[in-house]
DNA sequence: ATGAAAGCGCTAACAT
DNA sequence: ATGTTAGCGCTTTCAT
């Protein structure tokens, strides 16, 4: 491709200086009418388009803001090579838009409609690092999921722009976040299991790590105010329904199937759920299952998913706004913004599940 | 936040030049290890990141590309309105993802894969010339969706940096181009409808657009080539499942029911669906139904819709495989890639439709 | 209202 | 192997 025209092509084809071009532009009022006209003609005849890179260079702003996330399902191999383990349906619900599509999908919208471009990167294991801070150094303001870089990497680059960090309540960070109230959804969620279902028995489902810790805590802690037994969790692993499996068929043959397997997400769910139905344990009818997020795929299962709805485009936005509030007024410590969550009643733990 | 630190302070502080501080990053082989282990070290240390900005005007290039994607359902005010319409359901099929989202999953995935970094930039009729320049000066390449953006603007654009349209085989172009087998696809379709389930009188359901011309042809001359009768297509709006509910009523009436109804996408198929099932038409028993493209909301309505599935992912990552080819050695000639298609036979027309 | 000129932070010759 | 230096294209005082 041809060199571009530049400023200097602009200005001499209309007769004017480079900073009378500028000013055409970003601030039009400032020049008169006729000098701009013959400015914009210059500019639309030449085929004028600004180099962000030299805007961005001398205003100190790009004008961008940045969404990093890493591929979990897609460019993890590990991942990669279990995608057929669900349901035996190749296709089919790894395809679904999980969690962070959502999510994304909220930067997005509100990126645009507050006029600012996205920049988005994507990375693994080995490309992380570099990864983020190429992508660091193109914006404004950067959006992380949690848990995806190591917080030393995270600190360097706050230093430099504002970073908002989507996360669990627990985690104590000088970063700006957006969380959701875990809690109050697991126990809403619980109520309605024991209070309306009388379930008694429950068996926790969870890789332990810290996502799902604020889940399991209040998950336990409703347990034990009506008095009832908290089990360990059922360590499943992510993508691996193999293990799931196993541990699932030595609870059946030891007779100890739970009343309700509560997940500590969705995607936990469906593979219980697509589990159980390979072992012939019909749900809800013999067991419950529920989940927590509101992933489409979760409503696509038979049978549907009982769950604890995330806000996620909503999360998305709310990450957008805090960053471009700090763009404009530095506030003196992180933002923390709380968002709600909602109970979702499906078929899985036993109702009807007609309206959403 | 602060200013962050430039190559100047870290040259300063490992006692080398700015020159070597480029080296160290750029070309490590061509610096001596202990020169290069101080850099790293004093960029470490002061948290060194990158300007980007700085970076591409120096090398002309900014390693990132573009999509520019306009948001169909969630700027355009009129969507907007409507997005209740279909089934009741405000909340449901309309956020499902569609066709824009799966390419742009590919887009994203080949993008990262193969080490560039991707700029989103999203706009609506009122915003949309000044959005797509400016991401347009913000990239190496460009990927826009068809139809979305004058052409005189597209032009301009790709004389600046290389385009990849997506579309339809039809529109004449000098851009690089991605594009699927519609009318093998409609072929394949129709030979199902007609020669397995012996339906004889159809009806194309379709806005009388560029976008489904080719599919309207193909199915014009494969009804002419069994000698059946064409009729003219039935104009439903975009999101106004009113009007279409309106004809299919008329439809009715006058006892002109089809036997199928073939939709010229998805969406269009799900808004008649949901139109036939409150107007208590069964189908498949009494009419049939089917779509194209493959989305996911397809796999969601009861019963399920048969389709032509597009290999959406696979569009996306050929448009960035295009772009990525003519910048390393630019084409003689625009770039044009044809993808195949799918048949999914689903339940709407009258299968079974288990396996996808 | 417009022009002149000094950077913004980095890369890439070209020198040494 | 490392340093010097001239831009890259634009914004923004400061003059005029």
């Amino acid at each position: 491709m041809v060199k571009g025209p530049t400023v200097y092509d602009v200005a001499e084809r209309a007769g004017v200086s480079i900073a009378t071009v500028s000013f055409a532009f970003s601030q039009p009022h400032r020049v008169r009418e006729s000098t701009r006209n013959s400015v914009l003609d210059a500019a639309r005849e030449l085929g004028y388009v600004p180099s962000a890179s030299a805007r961005g260079l001398a205003k100190g702003r790009t004008g961008a803001l940045g969404l990093f996330s890493f591929d979990f399902l897609n460019l993890l191999p590990e991942a990669e090579t279990d995608r057929t383990a669900i349901g035996g349906a190749p296709d089919d619900f790894l395809r679904f838009p999980v969690w962070v599509d959502e999510v994304q999908r909220g930067v997005e919208l509100e990126c645009f409609s507050r006029g600012y471009a996205l920049m988005i990167g994507g990375g693994n294991k080995a490309s992380g690092e570099r990864a983020v801070t190429d992508i660091a150094g193109r914006v404004d303001g950067l959006i992380i999921f949690p848990r995806t870089i190591p917080a030393e990497v995270t600190r360097r680059i706050s230093a430099r722009i504002p970073v908002v960090e989507l996360s669990d309540p627990e985690g104590e960070s000088s970063l700006h976040r957006v969380t959701t109230d875990n809690a109050s959804g697991i126990r809403q969620l619980m109520e309605h299991l024991i209070g309306f279902h009388r379930f008694r028995k429950f068996m926790f489902v969870s890789i332990p790590t810290a996502d799902t810790e604020a889940r399991y805590n209040a998950y336990s802690a409703v347990l034990a105010a009506h008095g009832l037994a908290v089990q360990p969790p059922l360590e499943s692993r992510p993508g691996t329904s193999a293990v799931t499996a196993e541990l699932i068929a030595e609870l059946q043959d030891s007779g100890s199937l739970p009343d309700c397997f509560v997940c500590a997400n969705d995607q936990e769910a469906v593979v219980v759920l697509e589990t159980l139905k390979a072992a012939g344990i019909p749900v809800p009818d013999r067991v419950a299952v529920t989940g927590f997020d509101g992933i489409v795929a979760g409503r696509l299962v038979k049978p549907t998913l009982t769950t604890v709805r995330q806000p996620m485009e909503l999360i998305g936005r709310t990450a957008v706004d805090i960053l471009i509030d700090t763009l404009t007024d530095p506030p003196a410590s992180p933002a923390h913004r709380q968002l709600p969550v909602s109970l979702a009643v499906r078929e899985s733990c036993g109702c009807r599940g007609e309206g959403d």
